[in-house]
DNA sequence: AAATGTTATGTTATAATATAACGTTTATGC
DNA sequence: GCATAAACGTTATATTATAACATAACATTT
C-alpha cells in the first residue's frame, strides 16, 4: 500500500506548539523503549532544541544552548546526540541548510520529502510513496539501484503567501 | 511540452572524456558570449576543473589545483568562480556533497536532480518535468508555491552493481 | 562484589567549508 | 583618456563538522 502522509504540515502561527513537543518526546521515549535503546538527558534535551519551533535548527545553535545549563558543552556533545537521533528517525537532516528538524512521524524509518519556507522558516515534511515510485521508476530507467534520497524544495508557504498581497 | 532529459548519463569507466571537458568549455563560451557575460580564465580554469571528470568536485580541492599554477590562489577566488559559473547555470551544487559538478546542459537554466553512485562517485544529471510536477502537485495541497528544489539519490550505479555480483 | 566489556560522555585540538571586508587591478563604455 | 563597474587579490574570520583519546556510566559475567 501507498502512502502519502503530510507528516509536519505549516503550522497555523499561533498553534499549541507545546502539544507537538510533548508529543515529540513522548513518541522518541516509546520509540527507545521499544528499541532498548537510550535516550539519555543529552539526548532529550537535544531533542527538545530541534523540536523548539518548526524551522531547521543549526548545530552551532542547540550548542549555545546547552552551554547555558553546562559551559563545557563542545561540539562532539551536539553532532554525538544529532547522529543518534538521525540514526533513529529522530530527526532529519536538511542537507541544503546544513540544519535540523524533528520529525513527525518516527514510527517508521523513513527520508522525507520537504518543503521550507523562505519567508517564515517554517518546514512541512511529506512521506510520499508517489514521489518515491517515480524517482524509482527514473532510476531503473538507467540501472540505478536508490538506496537513499534527499528532496528538498523551497518556496512560500500558505500563510506568507496571503500576507504578501 | 514537459521535458525529461537524462542530460549526464553514469559513463562507462573509459568513456573519451576529453570530449566532455572540450564541448562543456565551448558551450559555456558561447552561452557567455551570447549572455553578454566574461568567462574570464579563472572562471574557465575552475570550470575545467569541475569537469575533470564525472564525480561532484570540492571546492578545496579546485583550489589545491589553482594553486599549482598560482600559489596565492585563496579561497574566495574559487568560492567567486562557483557562485558565477552556478548563476550562469554552467555548474551545479550537490548539497548533501558540499560538493559541485557540471551541467550537462546549460542552454536552459535549471534545477536538475541527481543520482550518485556511492562507489565510482559518479553523477548522473535528470532534467525532468515529470518530477517537478508532481513535486508542484503535491506542493499545491498545501498552499505551497515552489520557488527553488533540490532532489539528491544516492545508490549505486548499473556498472557497480553489476561488479558487486 | 570484582572484573570485564560496552556505550556514552568529556575534552582538546583541528579539519573542512564558506564568507566578510577592503584594497587594487582590469575591462568597458563614453 | 577617463569614469565607472566588474573582477580579482589579500587577510582575516565565520561556520560546520570530525579526529583522537581519556574518563565515566552502565550492563554482564564470574
Ligand atoms: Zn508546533
Ligand atoms: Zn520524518
Ligand atoms: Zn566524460
Ligand atoms: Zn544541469
Amino acid at each position: 500500500m501507498s502512502k502519502s502522509k503530510l507528516i509536519s504540515p505549516f503550522k497555523p502561527a499561533a498553534h499549541k506548539h507545546q502539544e507537538c513537543l510533548q508529543s515529540a518526546i513522548v513518541a522518541a521515549k516509546t520509540h527507545c523503549d521499544a528499541a532498548g535503546i537510550r535516550l539519555t538527558p543529552i539526548r532529550q534535551r537535544v531533542l527538545e532544541l530541534v523540536w523548539q519551533n518548526h524551522e531547521p535548527v543549526k548545530a552551532y545553535d542547540i550548542l549555545d544552548k546547552l552551554k547555558q545549563a553546562k559551559s563545557s558543552s563542545a561540539p562532539p556533545t551536539v553532532y554525538r546526540a544529532l547522529d543518534f537521533l538521525q540514526d533513529e528517525g529522530l530527526v532529519h537532516k536538511i542537507e541544503s541548510l546544513n540544519a535540523y528538524v524533528g520529525c513527525g512521524n518516527p514510527k517508521e524509518l523513513h527520508k522525507g520529502q520537504f518543503f521550507i519556507c523562505h519567508d517564515c522558516g517554517f518546514v512541512a515534511e511529506l512521506d510520499d510513496d508517489e514521489i518515491r515510485d517515480l524517482l524509482q521508476k527514473k532510476a531503473k530507467r538507467f540501472g540505478f539501484e536508490i538506496n537513499d534520497e534527499m528532496v528538498e524544495i523551497k518556496g512560500y508557504c500558505q500563510e506568507c503567501r496571503g500576507s504578501k498581497k
